[in-house]
DNA sequence: ACAAAAGCGATTGTTGACAATATTGGCTTT
DNA sequence: AAAGCCAATATTGTCAACAATCGCTTTTGT
């Protein structure tokens, strides 16, 4: 992914257009909630109204702005009740990766993926920078798992779409959970049971571990209310 | 819902269209692989090719055509193997808007979702028209439970986006499992355990319920295949 | 001074013409 | 006769001008 692939080959400008917004948008580059021009990204991308205006139809396809008639656009941002409930449908969906994977990954991908974890652990027992394990490392197994589920529907859904909102939220707010060591343990647990090929162990290890991700955010939301209560929920 | 509502008050053109080619695929008007010209739809909905190429983008966001650059858009179809990895995905999901729905839902609700299975029960056991319950019923009986669940994102995800994939896939290949009663009687269970505020049960019935409905059309595809070695998987 | 309405500027929505690309049919060649 | 090439045609992609709508400022009346 270098730098200007201004049109990346034998793509229209729109696609090209609708690629550059949505990856300005899931890395942070544009943050949540702000209004785009269509005069502001016609002049940055350096293309006509049209075909811009057919990336951002793309993009109000793929839920992530919010257009509203006449009025423009906005890059969509969650509210804190979103992100929990993400949480859930997190859980139900990486919890049955995580039972397919245990059916379907083949043993060099088990090897491979502890290969991974064990860089972690290395990073992590260094106490190098306790933020990159979480930022990085969690969503490089937390993929695996998913890819090793051999099913695309579930990727797609999961790595697609659903990260694309995650990651929003994590520039937005900064979440990140300080729980490194245990979230490794969590992890280890994991993907021994993929390896045992006990998909039904798996799939519960699995399920604790973002619910538990999940509760410990809700725990430091409530804290952060305390300090600052006028950050309610935010505009959509 | 009525028909004619050719400018839907208030909105664009192009949102117009969306709206309405959606139903038309959703609905099965338009048969999934069949390629739409813009032209073709230019002069069918009596609107500009501008405004109808948004709608067209709107859609790919939304996964409902594929298009392909220079060359046109086909509506999306479903393969065999889409399909079933699909009964993977609503498993997980629904299983959890089991859960949630034993936990959020009202007396209210459970009282009128009790109503709903009542009257289905009704026209199953006069066996009016087996294939009523299995094609509306047991949509109504899964959509208020994952109502349910007050979960909104889970909702539109199943409802909005997945749904609209399945029903898609019920008129082409006309696929009515008939397994009315045992259905049925699986939603009759499924309920009392959400009126008894057992998550937990409700979860692993509602599990079991589309295992075995996935089970099922697994089971059909194969001795169809027997029968006409020519449909294979289809094309994307 | 405040509220409501009208006018103004800016932004979005729509249209039609033009350019680029793929497909189809016919022709040549082996 | 079959395969490959080339031109003609139809379809998609892009652009620039025009129309409609909204938000804001200003003005005017009570």
């Amino acid at each position: 992914m270098t730098v200007s692939e201004f049109r990346s080959s034998g793509q229209t400008l729109a696609d090209g257009a609708f690629e550059r917004i949505q990856n300005a948008i899931v890395k942070g580059d544009i943050a949540p909630g702000t209004r785009l021009s269509e005069q502001y990204l016609s002049t940055t991308f350096g293309i006509g109204r049209g075909p811009l205006r057919e990336a951002i139809r793309r993009l109000e396809g793929r839920r992530l702005v919010v257009r509203v008639p006449h009025a423009g656009i906005r890059v969509a941002s969650l509210s804190y009740e979103e992100l929990i409930e993400l949480y859930f449908v997190r859980e139900a969906l990486e919890g049955m990766a995580c039972r397919l994977a245990a059916q379907h990954m083949t043993d060099d991908d088990i090897v491979s993926m502890r290969k991974v974890l064990a860089m972690h652990e290395n990073h992590s027992g260094l106490q190098h920078n306790e933020s990159y394990y979480q930022q990085e490392g969690d969503l490089d197994i937390h993929y695996l798992i998913i890819q090793g589920s051999k099913n695309s529907t579930l990727s797609e859904l999961l790595c697609g779409d659903l990260y694309h909102l995650l990651r929003m939220y994590r520039y937005r707010y900064s979440t990140t959970p300080k729980r490194p060591r245990q979230a490794f343990a969590e992890h280890h647990r994991i993907i021994e049971a993929i390896a045992d090929r006990d998909g039904e162990l798996a799939e519960l290890l699995m399920r604790r571990h973002i619910s538990a991700s999940r509760r410990n955010i809700e725990r430091l939301m409530l804290a952060q209310a305390d300090n600052d209560p006028s950050s309610g929920g935010n505009t959509v």
